[in-house]
DNA sequence: CGTAATCGCTAAATCATTTTAGTTTAAAAT
DNA sequence: ATTTTAAACTAAAATGATTTAGCGATTACG
C-alpha cells in the first residue's frame, strides 16, 4: 500500500528542512527568501510523488478549515437550494467547502447547529436565521467570525445582510391586484415572527389600508404536513366566499393554495385571482400561469458569497473592520395570467 | 475573552492525568478501569465549564472527521435535494455532517471533488456517479472507504447500491401509453451514458418493439440552458407531426417539454399525451396533471444512509466484510390526466 | 576594521488530542 | 514472607503540519 507521505518524508528525501518545504508549499518562498533552485527542486519532487499536505494536521495547527457553514430554512425548497447551489459553486472556486443543514426554522435546532459548526471550526457562516437567534449570532460576530445573514434579518443584530425589500415588493404586488379591480383580497401567510414574513404582511397591509379595503388574513403554522396546509386553505376559502383574490406569502403556500383551488373547483382568475411570492417553474407553466414576486436568486447568492469571501480574506489581518453591509436587491413583479 | 479550554486545563485543574480525562470523555472509563468517583468528578467539571474537545485535534490524531461526502448531479434538482435533505437529517442524528457538491455530471469535476474529499478525510461517500468514474470509485473502495452509489450504477464497480429498476419502470409506463391506444410514441432523453438513462431507454425500446411500433427518439445534450432544451424539443415536435404521445426521460426534460408544448399551443392529451419520470408538484398541479413514474425518494434516502452508517459503524473492526448490497426499490406509475 | 544587515536556511516549539506502555499501591495467592 | 495479580492511574510518544527564533556565512557600510 502507498502510505500517505508526510512533509517529513519530503524533507528527508531532499535533505532539506521541513521548514523550507513548508514555506515553499505555502507560497512563502519569496517572503522567506528561499532560493529559486530549492523551490524548484521541492516543487518538482512534490509533484512527482503527488504529495498532498494533510489538511487535518494543517487545520489543527492553524485553526483554519476552509469550511463555510450554510444554514437555510429548508434545503429542499427551490428558493434555498438554488441559492445553495450557487453559493457552493462560488465557494468551491475559492477553495472553500460547504457544510450545510436545514434549520426547519427551529430555533433550538439552529442553536445546536451553530454549536456543532463552531466545534468543527467552521470559518464563516451564511445563515437564513429563524427567530430567537439574536444572541447566538451576536456571539459569533463578537467572536470575529464572518457571518452573512440573508432572506430575513434579526432585530438587534448588526451584520452583513443580503435581502430584498419584502414590504415594498408585496405592496406593489397587492397594488397591482387592486388596480386590476380586485376588492376583497385575502392574504395567506405563516404564523411566523421572521422579519421577511412580517414585512410581507406589512406590504399587504399598507396597500389594503391605502385603498381602504377589507383585510382577510389566514395564518398557517409552519410545522404542518402539506396536506394539512391544503385543508386549512380550503377551509379559509370556503368561509370567505367574498374573496376575489388571494395572495400567498411564500411559494409553497401558493402550491398548497393551488391544490386547494383545484379541489374546490374554482376557476382562476375568473372566480379568484392568485398571486405568489418567489417564482417556480410551476407558476410559469400552470394554467393559468401565476403572477408572482420574483427574487433575484442569482444576485442574492452572488452578493452573499462575495460578502463572506471578502470577510474571510481580510480576516483579522487589518484592524480596520469594514462596516457591515446591508444589501437590498430589487425584486420583479412577474405579471402572468392568474391576475388578468 | 474566554480562551478555549483544552483537555490539559481540565486535567490540571482536577489534578488528574490527561489520559484519564481523555478515557473518561471517550466512554472508556469502564474498559480502562477508571474509578466511578473520578469519572463523576471529571464529568461534573467538564459539564460545569462547558468544555468541548477540539475536533480538529481529535480528527488529526484519529483521522476521524465524522464527515460524509455527498455528490449528486445537481443539488437544485428536486429529486436530489429531497434525497439530500433526508440524508442530511439522518446523518446529523448519527453524529455525522454532510459535505456536499453538485457534480453537474462532469467527470473531471467529480474526480477532482473526490480528491478534495479525500484530502479532507471524509469518512464515507454517497455518490450519484457520472460516467467515467469507475477507477476512482474502485480506488475508494479498495482503500476501504465506505461508498454507497445511488440512482445510477457503474459497470465494473462492485459497491453498495440503491436504485430502481429503470428499464422495467419505463417499460410499464410506455406500455400504459400503448394500451391507451397511442401508436406513435416519442422519447426525449439525454445523450448520456449513465446507466439509469440507458435503462430508461431500454424500457421504452422494449415496449415499442414488443408492440412493433415505430420509435421516435430525441437525444438532448446535458449541458444546455433550459431555453435551448425547450427550443430543441419544439423543433423535434414540429418535425414529428405524427406523434400522439411523448415520454420524457427526466423530470426537467418534461418541464422543458411542457414549456415547448405551451408555446406550440398543443392540447394535452388531445393532441399529444405526455409521460414523465420522477414526480414533481408541478406534475400534480399542471392542467392536465401529468402521468409519471415516481421514485420512492424517502425509501431511497433511508436505504442509502442506512447502508452507509452500517459500513461506518462496522468499519475495519471485524475482518468479515459484509458483501455489497444491491437494493432495488419499486417505483409507482402515477396515472394522471395527461395520458387519458 | 568593526559592526550591521542580508541571505538562505534550520532546529525546535507548538497545536489538543489519543493511545501505548508503563508505574504505583494494595490486596490476594502461594 | 514473598510473589502475583489487579485496580487505578500516568508519562510520554505520536499525529503532521506551521511558525518563531535564530545561526553561520557573506556582504555592505561608516
Amino acid at each position: 500500500m502507498k502510505k500517505k507521505l508526510s512533509i517529513i518524508d519530503i524533507a528527508k528525501h531532499l535533505n532539506v528542512s521541513i521548514t523550507a518545504v513548508s514555506f515553499i508549499l505555502n507560497g512563502k518562498a519569496k517572503e522567506k527568501r528561499i532560493s529559486d533552485e530549492l523551490v524548484e527542486r521541492v516543487l518538482k519532487f512534490v509533484d512527482e510523488v503527488g504529495y498532498k499536505p494533510n489538511l487535518l494536521a494543517r487545520g489543527f495547527r492553524t485553526g483554519k478549515t476552509n469550511i463555510i457553514g450554510l444554514l437555510v430554512e429548508d434545503i429542499s425548497n427551490p428558493f434555498f437550494c438554488s441559492i445553495a447551489k450557487n453559493i457552493e459553486e462560488a465557494a468551491y472556486r475559492n477553495g472553500y467547502k460547504i457544510l450545510y443543514s436545514s434549520t426547519d426554522n427551529d430555533t433550538e435546532k439552529t442553536k445546536e447547529l451553530i454549536r456543532v459548526y463552531r466545534d468543527r471550526c467552521v470559518e464563516g457562516y451564511i445563515i437564513a436565521p429563524p427567530p430567537g437567534l439574536e444572541d447566538d449570532i451576536n456571539d459569533l460576530i463578537k467572536s470575529d467570525f464572518p457571518v452573512v445573514l440573508f432572506d430575513r434579518s434579526l432585530e438587534g443584530v448588526k451584520s452583513d445582510y443580503v435581502g430584498i425589500d419584502s414590504a415594498k415588493s408585496m405592496y406593489e404586488g397587492v397594488k397591482h391586484l387592486i388596480e386590476k379591480g380586485h376588492k376583497n383580497i385575502g392574504f395567506v401567510t405563516l404564523d411566523s415572527l421572521q422579519s421577511q414574513m412580517q414585512d410581507r404582511f406589512l406590504g399587504y397591509d399598507r396597500a389594503i389600508q391605502e385603498y381602504k379595503l377589507p383585510e382577510f388574513i389566514k395564518e398557517i403554522s409552519f410545522h404542518q404536513s402539506p396536506e394539512n396546509i391544503v385543508k386549512q386553505i380550503i377551509y379559509f376559502l370556503q368561509r370567505k366566499k367574498e374573496l376575489d383574490a388571494v395572495v400567498f406569502a411564500t411559494n409553497y403556500l401558493a402550491v398548497s393554495g393551488l391544490k386547494a383551488i383545484t379541489e374546490l373547483g374554482l376557476s382562476v382568475p375568473k372566480d379568484l385571482a392568485i398571486m405568489a411570492f418567489d417564482d417556480l417553474d410551476l407558476f410559469e407553466l400552470y394554467a393559468p400561469s401565476i403572477t408572482t414576486v420574483s427574487q433575484p436568486v442569482k444576485r442574492i447568492s452572488e452578493e452573499v458569497i462575495s460578502l463572506l469571501l471578502d470577510r474571510l480574506n481580510n480576516a483579522s489581518g487589518g484592524k480596520k473592520k469594514k462596516p457591515f453591509q446591508n444589501i437590498v436587491l430589487e425584486t420583479s413583479l412577474i405579471i402572468r395570467n392568474s391576475t388578468k
